[in-house]
Formats: C-alpha cells, structure tokens, sequence
DNA sequence: CAAACAACGTACCGATCGGTTACATGACCC
DNA sequence: GGGTCATGTAACCGATCGGTACGTTGTTTG
C-alpha cells in the first residue's frame, strides 16, 4: 500500500483476531485520514475496542506502532506495482505506464491521502524511527524504479527514474491540496511523455 | 516563500521590533524546520525571547500563528516567480523554465524542505483554518501557471499547467524523501520536456 | 480440580499541550 | 511627574499526551 486508503478493519467474528491486530488496523486506518501526529493512543485503543495496555505490549511505543504501521502499507505498493507487472510480462514499459495510470485512477477514490511514507517523511523531519523507516521504503521505490527504466532499455535509467518519481510523488500531493479533479489526473499522459522521450516510440 | 528555507531573524538591534515580529520569525523558522505539530508554542517563546502572552496578544491563538506564518511565506513565492517573469519580458515559457530550473537549483540548500503550504496541507488533514488557508494558496498558485500556460499559447492551458504542478510538488517532496541529490535534480529538464510537448520546439 | 499461564482492561502516572491571569517594568509623551 | 502603552515574568488552568502498575479473566495443562 502506501497510496492507497486502508480498507475498514472487518468484524472480527469470523476470525477471533488478536488485540494488536485491532491496534494495527485502526492505526493505519486512523493516521491514514488524519495524521500520525493527530493522532493519540487513546483514540487508537478507543477505535480498535481494547485497552491501552495492549498497545503497549504488542508494540511498545507509539513510535514502533507506527513503523509497523509503514512496514504493513509498505506491502500494499509493492503488491500493486508487481500487479501492473504481471499483466505485462516481459514489456516493463507497459506495466509502468499502466501502473501511472492506475496510480492517477486510485487517487481519486474518497479518502485517498497520498503516499503514507512522504506523509509521515513530513510529518517526521527530523531523525527518527518513523523516518528511518519512510525514507527506507522511499530508496526501495526509487530503486525499483530505476530497475524497471533500465529492463525498458533507457540509455540513462536513473534520469528516466527520477523523472518518473516527480510525477509519482505529484499525484501524491496535488490530490491531497487541489482534490481528485486536480493534476494528478494528468499523471498517466505525462509519465507516458517522458518515457516516450528517452525511450523514443 | 513557500519553498525557500527561512532565513534567521536578524539580531532586533538595528531596527527594534515588535515582540509580535519576532515570534512570527521564530515561528516561521521552527515550523519549517520542525513541522507545525512538533513546535509547541514555549518553543516559539523562548527563540522568540518574548513571553507567551505576546504571542496570544499579537495572534489570538496558535492557529492563528499558523495561518500568519503561511500568509508571510507566500509572499516569497510570488515575488520568485514574478522576478523570474521580469528577467523575461514577454517571453512567459521562458520564464517558467527559469523558474522551474530554479527552484531545483533551490531545492540543494541545506534545510529545504519543500512547500510550506503543502507540508501544512499533509500535516491538517482535516478540516481547519490552516488547511483552508495552504488550499487556497495552492489554488491561487495552480490559476497563476495556468494562466501563464495560456500566455504561452498552451492549447489546453490547464493541463499543461497541472503536468507542471505535478513537477513542482514533486520538487517539493522528493527533495524531503531523497534528499538533495535526488529527482528534484531532474525537475528543469522535466519541465522543459512537458513544455515542449505541448508547444513544439 | 487446581495450578499456571497468557491475554486483557481499569485506573492511574508525570509531562506537556495550548491558553490565561495578575502583575511588575520600562519607554515614551505631554 | 503622571499617564499610557507595550512588554516580560511567573504562576497557573484544564485537557491531553505517551506510558505503566496492577488486578481480572479465560484458557490450557497437570
């Protein structure tokens, strides 16, 4: 995950979950909408239906719970990137434009709030754990990127990456300050255009 | 402002100001710094060197404060874009490739970290008179570079100005997120490139 | 059946949050 | 000198912050 909004912490009668798995939910749940920093303890248990303590025990501070919160969404992006692969086997150009597509296509969904790792970078400027951990999966993502720029043959993968991450990174934001009818509903054409020309075609 | 690292207050010895003044620098320099939830107002305070009740009497409350800080800090945006636009006269696809060119050169400076108004946007979320006012900032922003786009003779003015938005906030976080040496470095040719696109050359 | 153990919630902790009160001080102006 | 205005000091407020001591419950295990 990591850009898309956490789905609603399902009743917990068919499968008994345990208290940290609540906590978990509701405090990807909560910092998603609202804000890490807005977001207390308390309101978490309250959400989740247990009690403090168990917060506690299961993940020790406030600080831990979050990057586990960040490890937890961190999957979700890598499931969807890898989505967009599979349904173009052996054309990474394909699946990347696909995946800038689909990417302009989430943000406009209700309660979508970007990337929850550059919120958090944001929120969290100065060392810590929880940026540790977002920066972290940030240098993964960019990577990745540059992974997939150089299996589409661009003569500079790094650039044709770190072009891409511009437009990643804006649809993350302009949806957040100027709605889903904003720019990032540009997002598909214009990644589309700068892989187009570094890799011609 | 809005994307330039505050510069410290200068010593209040040549020209003594008012308590009021030096909170707002203080505030503008922590908030910017910190993040605006992470600066309590003793902090603001004491590197004010002013006592808590000049704060109250001068801004009525802390989101008050708030929203004082990012109206000062749009100040500096305009007055960068608008001098970038006189160093081009009558040449506005000029200009706006000076300026994006710019603001990646700005975006290396120790302590950048992006857009004021767009940080704030991600740090309140919910409703507010601070998120009200990043909003109508960056809707202020968003209507200036789509008319800019139409001065340079854009087909569709809006579109080739949100392709640019998406480069701008993706200045803006990246720079946090990858740090200096990052995308951001890409954003001039970027912007070049879109710009061409869609008006040849 | 009972001891042991794991999981849990109630009630509380000190610290800090944003905000307020009362008052002393000093510069300025007439 | 007397008044006004802006300021700083210091103590304080209720609310909330992240975090914990401790007792209760329910299940397992002998």
């Amino acid at each position: 995950m990591s850009d898309t909004v956490p789905i609603a912490p399902k009743p917990d009668e068919i499968a008994p979950r345990r208290a940290g798995d609540k906590v978990l939910d509701a405090a990807e749940t909560l910092f998603y909408a609202q804000g890490i920093r807005a977001v207390g303890v308390e309101e978490i248990v309250n959400v989740a239906g247990v009690g403090k303590p168990s917060l506690y025990r299961a993940f020790g501070s406030k600080d831990d719970l979050i990057v586990a919160v960040l490890q937890r969404q961190e999957g979700g992006f890598w499931s969807r990137l890898d989505e967009a692969v599979a349904a173009y086997p052996g054309d990474p150009r394909a699946a990347l434009t696909a995946y800038f597509h689909g990417a302009a296509e989430r943000s406009k969904q209700p309660g979508y709030r970007g990337c929850a790792h550059s919120n958090a970078a944001v929120e969290y400027p100065e060392e810590s754990a929880v940026r540790v951990e977002a920066l972290g999966f940030k240098r993964r993502q960019r990577e990745r990127l540059t992974d997939m720029a150089a299996a589409m043959g661009a003569d500079d993968p790094q650039a044709l990456a770190d072009e891409l991450l511009l437009i990643l990174e804006g649809i993350y934001v302009t949806r957040q300050v100027h709605g889903p009818d904003g720019p990032a509903q540009r997002a598909g054409e214009a990644a589309e255009a700068l892989i187009a020309r570094r890799l011609g075609g």
